[in-house]
DNA sequence: ACATGAGTCATACGTTCGTTTTAATCGAAC
DNA sequence: GTTCGATTAAAACGAACGTATGACTCATGT
């Protein structure tokens, strides 16, 4: 293989610090000290480190928001209207998948994206590009028809609890490893629990309007 | 009512701040200058900065778990078995519930815990204590005998997502302030939500073993 | 041969941070 | 009325931060 260039090198080293210690607690010199290049690297290369952490999101979301778009297409493709379960496992499937590249970067990718979404810095909030939207909208027109009756407030907020369960189960993964068993909930067995827990959590009635 | 001292005034600014900007984006002068204290007062009360974010993070958090663990023994007395509605109820619903000061205070209550628990600095990972640990545990044996059949693991994982749906919704709200409906989420309905939610997710049959 | 430009490098600047230090202030006990 | 412990005030410290600058390297095109 062809040895990385400093840009993605900086990248890369920049994804797993951005994800281990957050925006804040990454500094430019940790990152260029981590990739082996000079400090004045990521200036140049991306400007600045707000626009660091956008490219390293961007690198990190574009295929899972693919894989989710994709993987509706081809439930679309089948039928006009996907059950429940179809559409979360083609939704929160891919935030559990692995990245190509390694064996540990799929905890890591779920681990930087709740870091930067809950990192309150103003910098780490506005990287979503139009994609993201789409397709969030597009899920969201489909579960609205799977799931007839419940109010659109509602449903939002189902879908943000589909986010919330993929996200922050990666975030207590990350910060406490439990000695006895690391591994048990990651990968393959934790994407299961999650649909079944997840699943169940759309598919319930609406609630029922108070008073 | 008597005027606040400098203590209390300190832990006052510092739990807004830290929920509206993180630990690491506060600053220890921000903090006393929004209380109306001198710089080292900080110091003087609370030793540090990591010092006083526990601080803050005990004041936060003991009334919830109060109520929590109140909350089991109500229902422990009625029932040797309680329903798992009824756990998720009694569990889930002290993290909805306002603060008794002010009005926004609970959704800010909300924001500080996961601000603080998603924080990848090492001083935000500790400050919980045991009655933390000793409430959850009881949750879990009460949970278990309310889902047999349900391993342990998957267990732990749904009562993460109890957490992670209760604590990100927050932060999405805080976040993104829709313009249409900024307090819709807010308050009594988002708790009603969640609790459906969260009832239908707890109860979902035990994911099958795979192969 | 040599000018060009992208890339890399060491270094410095100005700011902000958490913490510490020293002096001043206040209320109550004697 | 003085003394003393408890607080507050003001200033300063050293370290770490993001960023900018100017020189250097070196393959490339002519």
């Amino acid at each position: 293989m062809a040895l990385p260039d400093t840009r993605t090198k900086i990248l890369d080293a920049a994804e797993h610090l951005f994800a281990e210690r957050g925006y804040r607690g990454t500094s430019v010199r940790a990152v260029t000290d981590l990739a082996g290049a000079n400090l004045a690297a990521v200036g140049y290369h991306f400007g600045s480190k707000a626009e660091l952490l956008a490219a390293v999101a961007r690198r990190v979301t574009e295929p899972i928001t693919a894989a989710q778009s994709a993987g509706l297409d081809e439930l679309l493709a089948r039928t006009a209207d996907p059950q429940v379960a179809e559409l979360v496992e083609a939704f929160a499937g891919p935030l559990f998948d692995e990245m190509p590249a390694g064996s540990e970067s799929g905890a890591r990718t779920s681990r930087l994206i709740v870091t930067i979404l809950s990192d309150p810095a103003e910098e780490a909030r506005s990287w979503t590009g139009p994609d993201e939207d789409t397709v969030r909208e597009r899920y969201l027109a489909a579960f609205a028809r799977a799931l007839p009756g419940l109010a659109p407030q509602e449903l939002l907020f189902r879908m943000r609890g589909i986010f919330a369960v993929t996200a922050v189960d990666r975030v207590e993964v990350y910060h406490r490893p439990s000695p006895a068993c690391p591994t048990v909930t990651a990968g393959e067995e934790a994407r299961r629990w999650a649909i079944t827990f997840l699943t169940a959590a759309m598919s319930a009635p609406p609630t029922r309007a108070h008073r």
